[in-house]
DNA sequence: TCAAAAGTGTTGGCTATACACCCATGG
DNA sequence: CCATGGGTGTATAGCCAACACTTTTGA
């Protein structure tokens, strides 16, 4: 083996959910259960087989979280190449995403954790980086991406929620009228009716064709 | 070794040009001197060193073009993952973008060749999808991602430059008056005076900080 | 009937687009 | 002094942010 020519590459995902109960991102860990960093929290994440695709291989990494939901869809973000990414030496790491359906916390998610999105504690790895560095990759994917969209949102979602996602993935506020009207621009999005309130107006639902 | 740990990862560049005498956006190509697709135009690329950064393989990939100067920056594009990519077994490939100084065509650019951005002859590998998805990928940069745009345009250039600039990259055409209003309104470019024409009013020069 | 939550309407400002017109140069 | 190419000004439309106001529900 010419060790020069062969890398060793992963694939890291960043799960991400939209948990409609607390209108919360969150964003999935769990903690290596062996070393290196063992009992550290850490993204998801596989060595890449030979000739394996990289969907394939995120989803082997998003196994390791034991849930018994699969992603809705998955996507690619960008590639780390520092070198000292991994204290077992060089390898390279195909950053992901993978959408999931709604987790109940707790009951649906087992040992894996989930943070918010806004939160980043200090992770295995360059998965703090990571994190930092493709969560600022989300804005321009929100409205515009619609695979990574429509599995963000769900099949069906309340103007609310859309409000709250808004805001959470791209750190600013957006006022509910507007991102109404610029929801009804969207190609395959309409309105479905209302939604069952809490001590208010019902929220508009907006559902995907 | 356990072969389906390693990995064979390529990066493969697409290297670009704005030549300000014909007005265009080119991209190198070089003719492959050995199989597999001997004789055939291809990106240049190169097999990634275990341990090496992807800007230093992609230097080192541009050096098949034979060019006596070297690219003003780099980026990442995408990571393409299809096992069949490569005749001679499965290879992920970074794809990543290299501005190039304006070179004279023929003079610096030795036995490379500079096709229009526009045209995609028929490459080796999975090229002709590479430089399809990847040209894709360039509107969202031009103007926003400086680096590139600095690399493409060079340190001073023309409101006329700027116009062919973005109706190559982006496919649709720019309003000269309005391009100029976007270039002030962009911390960095600054207006320096004019440039000698030939037969008309000389153009605005734009130079960056 | 009130508070909470959400939809609707309206305004002002900004940006984009298109066009008309003016200006600088070379021949 | 004319053709050429490029800058400048302006009108219009669309979009976006912000806010006021109205509507719908549960208590």
């Amino acid at each position: 083996m010419t060790d020069t020519i062969f890398s060793v590459v992963t694939v890291d995902v960043l799960p991400l959910t939209y948990d409609p109960d607390g209108q919360v991102v969150r964003y999935g860990l769990h903690r290596r259960p062996a070393p290196p960093f063992e009992g550290e929290l850490a993204l998801p994440g596989v060595v890449v087989h030979s000739g394996e695709r990289l969907e394939a291989a995120a989803r082997r990494a998003v196994d390791k979280l034991h849930l018994r939901a699969d992603p809705v869809a998955l996507g690619q973000l960008r590639t780390f190449d520092e070198p000292s990414r991994d204290p077992r030496g060089p390898s390279l790491s195909v950053a992901m995403w993978a959408a999931y359906p709604s987790l109940r916390m707790g009951e649906d998610t087992g040992d894996s954790l989930w943070p918010e999105i806004a939160d980043l504690p200090a992770l295995a790895f360059d998965h703090t980086a990571i994190v930092a560095t493709t969560r600022e990759l989300l804005p321009a994917l929100l409205w515009q991406d619609m695979p990574f969209t429509r599995a963000i949102t769900g099949e069906r979602f309340t103007a609310t929620d859309a409000v709250a996602i808004t805001r959470q993935l791209t750190r600013h506020d957006v006022h509910r009228a507007n991102l109404n009207r610029a929801l009804a621009r969207i190609p395959g999005l309409a309105q479905a009716g209302t939604a069952p309130a809490a001590g208010g107006r019902p929220p508009k639902v907006w559902a995907w064709a």
